[in-house]
DNA sequence: AATGCATGTTACTTGCGGTAACGGCAGTCT
DNA sequence: AGACTGCCGTTACCGCAAGTAACATGCATT
């Protein structure tokens, strides 16, 4: 039948498409972003039209390999923000599985986290939306438990996705920043930024005359 | 005197530069952050390799470019922040301050916050501190606020810094999302961005049995 | 056998970053 | 005056990476 026959080939192609990717992934991780795709081609022992067939673009292809990267993270985060414990607990959780992370994959991190990388496929200058997937998707599944489980009053939902945002951002500023100059120990970031959630900042006393920031 | 030449040939090199600068300005405010080398030196109305003598290369006009608007917003930041006002009031001005200027100018937001942009001078595929400099600019400046100011006991300087640059990160990361799909106003926001800062997220009560995030 | 289709190739175009190599045009030193 | 030094500017080129024909081949179906 035609069906079966588009299936087993639909399979062929996608194990061919899972092979190109790990290969891709590999490069990757060895030379960065800037991998080109003549050496991604090499590394996967075929040449470049096959990898314009397979993914259209550099673009198509860094947004696959983006995905599963994404999704893999994704999950991980998943599971320390449904684990039953109280809230500070998980919220110390799940900041500490992202940092694990980034910790233990910098070069994954760091191609997630850069999107545009010239890739002439975002043309256009769509301001807004330019930060990494990666960014956009923990800050909307944040944004999605914060709503779930608290209760915010009137407006919740758009505090909600406004936190959700604004904490992944924090949690990647401090992070992205940890990793450069290593000032201190993952626990003791974790702990740090857990305290600025729990309003420290609020409650810290002025250091001397005048109204403290 | 040898000096005064000097100065003289000074002072028309600068004027050059600045020139070119405002020229490079123009292109990326058109074109976006990939403008090319040849687009910025038919803007100034020259060609390519006075360009390349000014700056050396794409990155060091792609930074020169970006130190004179870091410069000018960390400039109105440090006005906010130092305003004689309370805590809550200087934080919700700052963050103000800072959304304003990115959706006044959007264009040169995204062109600060977009550091490596293919540009080959970024190879080395350093880890860490891959982040727009501006971050980490407004960063260690907010740290230094917090810890002059805050009496926060021991380790305060680097609790200062964790929360200078996670803080920064929020308001960046929620800004970024906000700009692209504007879901409330900017006062709304900043209100928002301040009671997480306030510790809200800490005191909300769970929603429904089992304890909320 | 003939058709269709995915897989693979080589060889090309286009465009950009970056660099020689050369040409004039001040002012300066002897 | 005439050679010397610097700076501004050009044209023409190199290298490299993205992306695209155009052609060749193996394998299934009809």
């Amino acid at each position: 039948m035609d069906t079966t026959q588009r299936t087993e080939q639909q399979r062929s192609a996608d194990r061919r498409r899972r092979e190109l990717l790990e290969a891709a992934d590999r490069v990757v991780l060895r030379d960065g972003p800037q991998a080109s795709m003549n050496a991604i081609a090499a590394e996967a022992g075929i040449t470049k039209p096959i990898l314009y067939r397979h993914f259209g673009d550099k673009g198509g292809l860094y947004a696959a390999l983006a995905k599963r990267h994404t999704d893999a993270l994704l999950d991980s985060l998943r599971a320390a923000l449904d684990a039953p414990a109280e809230r500070r607990e998980r919220v110390e959780a799940t900041l500490d599985t992202y940092l694990a992370a980034i910790e233990a994959r910098p070069q994954v991190y760091r191609f997630l986290m850069h999107p545009a990388e010239g890739s002439p496929g975002d043309q256009g200058f769509d301001v807004g939306k330019h930060s990494a997937p990666l960014l956009r998707r923990m800050g909307e599944e944040l944004a999605q438990v914060i709503e779930e489980r608290l209760d915010l009053g009137p407006g919740s939902q758009q505090l909600a996705r406004v936190w959700g945002h604004g904490i992944v951002g924090m949690m990647h500023a401090a992070g992205d920043w940890w990793l450069g100059e290593r000032p201190c120990s993952r626990a003791e970031l974790v702990r740090s930024l857990a305290d600025l959630l729990w309003g420290r900042l609020a409650a810290a006393g002025d250091r001397m005359g005048g109204p403290g920031f």
